[in-house]
DNA sequence: TTGTATTTAATGTAATTACATTTAAATTTG
DNA sequence: CAAATTTAAATGTAATTACATTAAATACAA
C-alpha cells in the first residue's frame, strides 16, 4: 500500500498532518504530470517557467536576477536555465543597457509558438478539472494562500 | 514581483489555473520548510521519508520495493538512500529469507532515536497552523483528494 | 577620489535525481 | 526439467540541483 492509500484512510494525527503531507503529495503528482506533458517538447518544468516568465514580460526584457524572483522554485539557477533555453535558440541574451552587469533576457519568436504549443495541451490537461466547481477550487485557493501566510507572508 | 504575489493578486485565467500553481507552489513551499528542518539533523527529506516508513514497520522489515512503493516521490532510487542510511548507522541491510532477490531493511535504535528528536521539531512547526480550523484543513484534504482523483485513482 | 561594500551573473563542485542497463534470483511455460 | 520471462536490487551515466565561490560592475562612504 502507498501513500496515496494513507491518504485515503485518513491514517493521520490530525487534519493538519494529513494535510501537511497532502499539499506536498498532490503538489508532486501535478508536478509530475506537468513532467510527463513537457516531455515532448523537449523543456523541463524550470525551463518551462522560465519561459513563460519571459512571456508574461510582453517583450519587455528581463534580468536574469527578474527571473530568480520569479520562480517557482527557489533557485534553480537561471543563469544556467537560460543557458539551456539559448542553446535551443527560445531566448535571446544581452547586456543590460543601463546596468553592464547585469543581463537581459528576451523571449524569440519560436520561445512563443513553443508555448503557444504547450498551451494547448496544457489546456486539454485543465479540462480534467472541469467537474470541481469553481465555488470549490476558490475555496482550496482560500486555505492554500492562509496555510501560506501562517508565517508572517510567504 | 515574485510569484506568492501572483498568487495574492489573482492573476490567473481561472481558479482552476490558479489552483495548480497554488498547489505546486504550497507543496514546494512545504517542501522547504521541511528542508530547513532537517538541516540539523543531516537528512534529507527523502532519507528523511524512508526512515519514517520503516518506522511505520512496527520492526517489520520492508524490502526496497515496499520502501519505493510507498514513497511520496516517485522512483527517487530507494537503494541508494538505504546506503545514505546504512553510512549514518539508522537502519540495518539484510537478505530477505524467502526471496534472495529481496534485502529486507529494518530500522536500528538510532534511527528511532533520531526520529523522535525531529517529531518535537515537526510539532513544534506544525503549531503553526493552529490558527487554522480543523473543519477548513479537513476541507482543503478533501478538495485535494478530489483534485487528484479525478484521474481515476492516484 | 579612493577604498569598501554590495549587487549581478557566472562558475566550480558535490550531491541528488532521472532513466537505462545489468545482475541475480524466482517464476512461468513448453 | 530447460528455456524464456519476470521481478528485485544495484549500478552507470548524464542531467539537474544545491550551495559556495568568483569576477565584474556599481553604489556608497570617508
Amino acid at each position: 500500500m502507498g501513500i496515496s492509500e494513507d491518504l485515503k484512510q485518513n491514517k493521520f494525527r490530525t487534519p493538519t498532518s494529513k494535510a501537511i503531507v497532502n499539499i506536498i503529495y498532490t503538489g508532486n503528482w501535478v508536478l509530475q504530470q506537468q513532467h510527463e506533458l513537457l516531455k515532448p517538447f523537449g523543456l523541463t518544468i524550470q525551463q518551462y517557467n522560465v519561459l513563460r516568465i519571459l512571456r508574461g514580460q510582453q517583450n519587455n526584457p528581463i534580468t536574469v536576477l527578474g527571473i530568480t524572483e520569479r520562480m517557482l522554485d527557489k533557485m534553480s539557477n537561471a543563469s544556467r536555465l537560460v543557458d539551456k533555453l539559448l542553446e535551443k535558440n527560445l531566448v535571446l541574451r544581452r547586456e543590460c543597457p543601463h546596468d553592464r552587469r547585469a543581463v537581459d533576457v528576451i523571449i524569440l519568436p519560436a520561445g512563443l509558438t513553443l508555448l503557444e504549443e504547450i498551451d494547448q495541451v496544457q489546456l486539454n490537461w485543465e479540462q480534467n478539472f472541469h467537474g470541481i466547481s469553481l465555488e470549490k477550487m476558490d475555496q482550496m485557493n482560500e486555505i492554500l494562500d492562509e496555510f501560506r501566510n501562517v508565517f508572517t507572508n510567504n
